[in-house]
DNA sequence: CTATAAATTGAACAATTGTTCAATATTATA
DNA sequence: TATAATATTGAACAATTGTTCAATTTATAG
């Protein structure tokens, strides 16, 4: 009972982090400052993270865990159908529906991290290999890709992927992001078309 | 004569500020220790920069700059002959001579702040541009990519450039990291080699 | 040389930073 | 119910934050 009362405070802490990191810029987000918006001094904030640090470390979790979310349309679509399609992995990949899941500003702050913390590095580099080992498994189940290197063809979509969601943030105009996103998505649509020929 | 002195400890002051970034990150360098590093009251600071927002913008302008020096390469082979090889451009746009231009997590820190500055999101936006406009020239002065659409092109090898940037600055082990760039090249070879045919 | 404008200084500011600590309130266990 | 453990509070901390301002030094133009 105690220990629920613990996880949920720390649950609510990090969340309020996150929530205040969206509107004013994670290096802008203080210790009094989430107290304030969650009604708590921030001593008690200090008692279930001693330092500032770990409560980055554990914000950096949540983001983290939130982001393989994203593959939660193609898992449920596998549970049906034997087999995800090439339509549905692309567009899964690039929906705008991964933006819902977190915010993009305090995701590439804390991204900026790794640079000065090894820990912090680890974790992402974690991260992204489960996505791409999570990726190669739905290829995999597609009989398509039979005699394929899926693992490498996981890495090539993902840094199209990764690399459109980096370029693509900084258009607001639909017009223009749709445009562009055709043009990613087309070029995936490519990788996976790519016979065994052409592979070697 | 005195706009040089105004200039020059711009210059000064900017330049400082992002080598203490680089070593203690953009979000802990403060006024006042960059007054100390360059042995200046942080008042003679603030007399060039009336404020923080205005110096980090400054400071975003310093590193959009040297970005656009990736190309140098490039131009000076296509001052000698009269076209760009494949192998050059390739090996130009990955090579790690990037990195020692300027600092990736610097960079990312910044680029963190387009999601909550429009300014900042608008001069990001501009050096892509010049980045993909850039390569479109380089391509266009090679005679094997007539007929092709070389503004999509530019476009689909920058963001494998760019998720590759990206995710490879996750990796420290050189036998990982040139595994993996290896795969990243041979996908803008793979696109660079695509006929016009298979375009559409 | 003088007048003017720009460069530079140093002290001061209120606000906020992360953190500590002892005291109190609440809950679970024996 | 008594005891121990945990949760919560509020006050205080030194250090640092970005910024202001009046005074002084230095350089330039007339």
């Amino acid at each position: 009972m105690k220990e629920k009362i613990s996880t949920a405070r720390k649950q609510e802490i990090i969340e309020g982090f996150y929530r205040l990191s969206v509107i004013h810029g994670l290096e802008n987000t203080s210790i009094a400052k989430i107290g304030k918006y969650l009604d708590m001094p921030p001593s008690l904030i200090m008692h279930y993270f001693p330092t500032k640090d770990i409560l980055i470390s554990n914000l950096i979790d949540f983001i983290l865990e939130k982001y393989l979310l994203i593959y939660q349309p193609i898992i449920k679509e596998l549970e049906v159908s034997k087999n995800a399609d090439s339509t549905l992995i692309v567009e899964t990949l690039f929906s705008r529906n991964w933006n819902l899941l977190f915010d993009d500003g305090v995701f590439y702050s804390c991204f900026a991290l790794i640079f000065r913390n090894e820990k912090i590095k680890k974790e992402y580099r974690i991260l992204h290999k489960k996505l791409r080992e999570s990726l190669k498994e739905i290829l995999d189940s597609n009989p398509d890709m039979e005699g394929r290197d899926t693992a490498v063809l996981a890495e090539q979509i993902f840094v199209v992927v990764e690399g459109a969601y980096y370029y693509l943030s900084m258009f607001d105009d639909e017009a223009d992001y749709n445009l562009k996103v055709g043009y990613f998505k087309n070029q995936v649509y490519d990788l996976l078309r790519k016979t065994a020929v052409q592979q070697l």
